[in-house]
DNA sequence: CCTAACTAATTAGCCGAGCGAACGATTCCC
DNA sequence: GGGAATCGTTCGCTCGGCTAATTAGTTAGG
């Protein structure tokens, strides 16, 4: 067992596997609704209602897809936009029960492609991943640090948002 | 220790951290050669000289896909076409010396993106990636088994191909 | 008070990357 | 020889990123 010598081509090997894991993942939507919309819906769901802005920083996506993308969500009825009060310029967006439901009956699938393939895997193979994820997520994490070019400046302002009812950990 | 009750959300999180992150590798392309092309010149090289057919198996996507990527990765001069005699429907690809000399180069980067990130992590995390990184190759792999609907149909059938010299691990 | 500067979201338009359907060209096989 | 199958391509669609420019609203200063 020679885990020694740091396998040098990590970088480059977890760049194309996820590349290629990502593009199938990316293609079987969950009936009409794409991965993209379901991410952000999940953010709206675990972050509480968010404004555009911040939803495209959690999305780590520019201002212009993601009101794209709120508008498909809205148009479906998953998610319902709001003007805030004091400052009219921004919109809020918040889940419905459409919404709601929609993203349990998602996480409920266990015919989806990857929990299929999931259940073939070893319980070793299993116990990897499942370390191995929270790594992933801190990797893609609002976190940010480095956070390239700027938009942190975009996170939070106007009235309280802070995490209300109705998370569901998707 | 009780890694009983499997997390029984691994994998609507894996499938979100994979898309998420997915996404931001592919964004940042290698100069102007794309994470898609990149992913397909790869496979070239690892697999030697291949009809697009087989490419377009091995990269899990339709044929109209791959005679675009073809197309692109033939015009920088990274493959080159070439028609087979006995049957002059197939044609294969090649990979050039430019194309193996960018590989390398995309191989030894180490300022890309996951790069970056992945200098910040805790050894661990790095050995639980490194575990890890296998088994999501054989979630994407060529393994196929259930391999949705057909092509099968398109692997293999012209004259041999058989992993030829020059390969390089990307 | 009114203008200038800033900010939030949207619109317009580009491009890459998937897909399916339809189409030549070629080969296979009866 | 001629119909069926196969390979690659072309056409046209959608989605999902992006930038640049626009619109609407807010705030700060003179």
């Amino acid at each position: 067992m020679p885990p020694i010598a740091v396998d040098i081509d990590l970088a480059p090997r977890l760049r194309l596997a996820l590349t290629r894991l990502g593009r199938r993942l990316r293609q079987q939507s969950d009936g009409d609704v794409t991965a993209t919309m379901l991410s952000a819906l999940s953010s709206v769901d675990r972050l509480g209602p968010l404004t555009l802005g911040e939803l495209a920083g959690a999305e780590r996506v520019q201002p212009p897809t993601i009101t794209r993308v709120a508008g498909r969500l809205e148009e479906r009825g998953l998610v319902q936009r709001e003007v805030d009060e004091r400052d009219r310029r921004v919109t809020r967006v918040r889940l419905t029960g459409e919404g709601r439901r929609l993203l349990a009956r998602s996480r409920r699938r266990k015919d989806a492609y990857i929990a299929r393939r999931l259940r073939d895997l070893a319980p070793d193979d299993v116990a990897a991943l499942e370390r191995a994820l929270p790594i992933l997520e801190r990797l893609v994490g609002d976190d940010l640090d480095s956070a390239g070019r700027g938009w942190g400046p975009r996170l939070r302002r106007g009235g309280g948002v802070g995490a209300p009812p109705g998370r569901t950990t998707q």
